[in-house]
DNA sequence: CGCTGCCTTGAGTTACATCAAACGCGGTGG
DNA sequence: CCACCGCGTTTGATGTAACTCAAGGCAGCG
């Protein structure tokens, strides 16, 4: 199984604030844990943090590691899942720029990561260690509520994802997983999607074979409300599929 | 389907501490949340909430409402889960005594409750209202820290409940059903359980029909590594039972 | 022009749900 | 004490969605 591509597609560097020699971030970069603080504390929290590349396959953290970093991906973009008992990968959700990782470090309990995180194209991401995350947590008040907010949305993801995906037919599954990748990854205009995905990322993601993954696929090609090229899937109106596959007959 | 029980065992008031005329507390009670706060915060909070009783059966949150009630069950079981599309439930957890709930009236993000939650046994809670929980917010400098706590636990059971329940075979799911179920809900001494649970609350919770789930309680009962009496599950012994299941040929 | 992976297709198998029907425990009333 | 009834439980027969396995097709690349 896997979560990576091989491709290595559109690694940027973000454009540097002119205003600023703190560490950049892209235009137009948001995240709900930055919002969550004030300016002076976004400005200390980017001086303190320590940027790094990742590439696709690579672990950035592993569940029952000890937590020793936090950190917030600037942009490409990363798996989140976790190992189950029989060694195989259950797919919890994408990481996209914004989302903040590890979070254990700095809640201290539990003091271990609770779930794997691979990284799936180029891209970069901010990283604290232990000591810097301490002193991040002495100088920002806001720090408090911002990780509630965080977790919050973490949480209701999550029983989105449980209420949702995990216990609906297999064709409704995948269905919902394109929609919400197109929404999360999508790249072009806001009806016709294009998605860098194969088929076996989206079964894993989806929760079965690439057997059953192809069969749906083809199905849905057939059916005039999608197009697919090797590692690439195209929908040409996000809205009408979701419609087509919602209703009656998926 | 059925949550509720249709008796009503041992709905008990907690003994009321002698040093304190504040609301009242069972004695060796725990929670995440007040073991975040300090004894002084704990006081101010006690103080300010509301006592109310539950029978099998209420509704206490459902999913979507306005959040407007931040409570604390201080006796009694209740049942978390969300609605899906089709409209059955799926089983999230039990909810037992020390465990909060509405967090999203504090935290304002979501406005609306994200899981509905329905009392299983007589009880009692402590509430909240939105003009408390402010209050609340403004006296307590540690409950940011205290809801961060809350929050990390229920994600880490949530993804627990995700990687375990939702993709192991049928079986495995009902024998983890009954472990955790024991750890929460068992009466007496440590190896020794009795569960009061039907059948169907433990395929509900499994997330199987009750067919299912008779038998494989059924087989097990053969091998002698559980009893069954009517709406009620003994384990003779707990880790006993944990081994046999997880095993080779669960 | 052949190789390497991704993708597709079909046949066989399994786990679990569905449905119909009957059993039996535990309470209730005669 | 017995007959009755309701509801939780049990069993078997049957259907089916999705997985497994084997084999071949095809796109892109060297």
């Amino acid at each position: 199984m896997r979560l990576s591509e091989r491709r290595s597609p559109r690694g940027f560097e973000g454009p540097r604030r002119p205003d600023s020699n703190r560490t950049a971030l892209p235009l137009g970069f948001r995240s709900t844990f930055l919002d969550g603080l004030t300016p002076g504390e976004i400005n200390s929290a980017l001086t303190a943090a320590k940027p790094e590349r990742i590439s696709p396959h690579q672990i950035l953290q592993q569940e029952g590691d000890r937590a020793n970093r936090f950190w917030l991906l600037v942009t490409g973009r990363v798996a989140v899942y976790r190992l189950a008992r029989n060694g195989n990968r259950v797919f919890l959700r994408w990481g996209v720029p914004g989302d903040t990782f590890g979070l254990s470090t700095i809640l201290k309990c539990p003091e271990t990561y609770v779930v794997t995180i691979e990284a799936v194209q180029e891209g970069s991401l901010l990283a604290w260690d232990k000591a810097s995350s301490r002193t991040l947590v002495l100088r920002c008040p806001n720090l408090g509520k911002s990780l509630n907010a965080v977790l919050a949305s973490y949480l209701d993801r999550l029983i989105h994802v449980l209420g949702t995906y995990a216990f609906q037919p297999a064709e409704q599954r995948l269905a919902r997983v394109l929609v919400e990748s197109a929404r999360q990854l999508g790249c072009t205009g806001h009806e016709r999607i294009e998605l860098d995905l194969t088929n076996e990322q989206l079964a894993v993601a989806a929760r079965m074979t690439v057997f059953t993954a192809t069969r749906k696929l083809t199905k849905w090609q057939a059916r005039g409300i999608l197009t697919k090229r090797r590692g690439k899937i195209v929908l040409p109106s996000l809205s009408g599929f979701a419609k087509a596959t919602k209703g009656p007959s998926g």
